[in-house]
DNA sequence: TTATATTAGTTGACGTATCAATTATTGAGC
DNA sequence: GCTCAATAATTGATACGTCAACTAATATAA
């Protein structure tokens, strides 16, 4: 009986992993004015001059494909600037555009807020503990099998 | 300085939360052989007889689009069993085939053995905690703005 | 009873992530 | 130097969630 309702709690939060996930999407999006990923991808290049689409790739930690396709896309919209090495024409350079620069500086007073917001309620001592309980999971997740 | 890196570690919680889900997504799949949502539809609809779209739709809180088309894929498998209320025809009532009802039973096993992996190095106390501070979180984010 | 509103469900358009396959370029071994 | 492997980037197929528009059925109100 002691052990019987432990699962359930278990499921519970990963249903509530999923559920939070469902809603932050949409939410970040209305209140930033732009997607998690697509600002994750803006803020690398806010820390470097340049580089290359792999090592971004690499550090933002999604599909390549998903990679070329937000940069097409933040191209248009004249946010990046995209360029062959010419030592090594595999390689193509990106780097944020003036406009880029400008932009992300207020997307990310927006997420500031959102996360402020998010978290209000929550003291150090739990940003802490939670930080370092997903860090754990997700440790987990990746190592599972 | 004490509280710059504050916001910093805000940040890493969101997007851990962000990343969480991504890596979730796959290995999910590949682990219980179903999708997280279509695996919930199934569940709801193994705690009762026959429930209607719309009650269902409210149950898992999906947008009704998602809903109908899961159902529609797992009335092609086989799975459940779709049809419209006599009384009133807008309704329609679905309920898991006998085949549906065999089959959740190992994707739930393997769910259990999924979310057992991901928590497995959490006390109780840490579960329990987690489990209040993401309910939180989601309320945090529901009534955002 | 007939026009209007409400409700359930469906469909379409769109965004974005995954994996797999393909292209283009460079590097390595013979 | 030439073939073959490795690497970066792109494209295609698929999945799944959102919102908006639409259809069909029922309820309401004049």
């Amino acid at each position: 009986m002691l052990l019987s309702n432990s699962y359930i709690d278990d499921e519970k939060i990963i249903n509530r992993l999923y559920e939070i996930h469902r809603r932050t999407v949409p939410k970040f999006e209305s209140c930033t004015g732009i997607s998690q990923t697509r600002l994750e991808l803006l803020h690398e290049l806010y820390e470097v001059e340049e580089i290359s689409q792999r090592a971004l790739q690499k550090k933002v930690n999604i599909d390549h494909a998903a990679v070329t396709r937000h940069l097409k896309q933040l191209e248009d919209k004249g946010m990046v600037v995209r360029r062959k090495d010419p030592k090594d024409q595999r390689f193509t350079y990106v780097s944020l555009s003036e406009e880029g620069r400008l932009k992300i500086i207020h997307y990310r007073e927006e997420k500031e807020r959102f996360i402020s917001g998010v978290l209000h309620d929550f003291s150090a001592e739990e940003r802490k503990s939670l930080l370092e309980m997903l860090t754990r999971i997700q440790r987990n997740i990746e190592c599972f099998e």
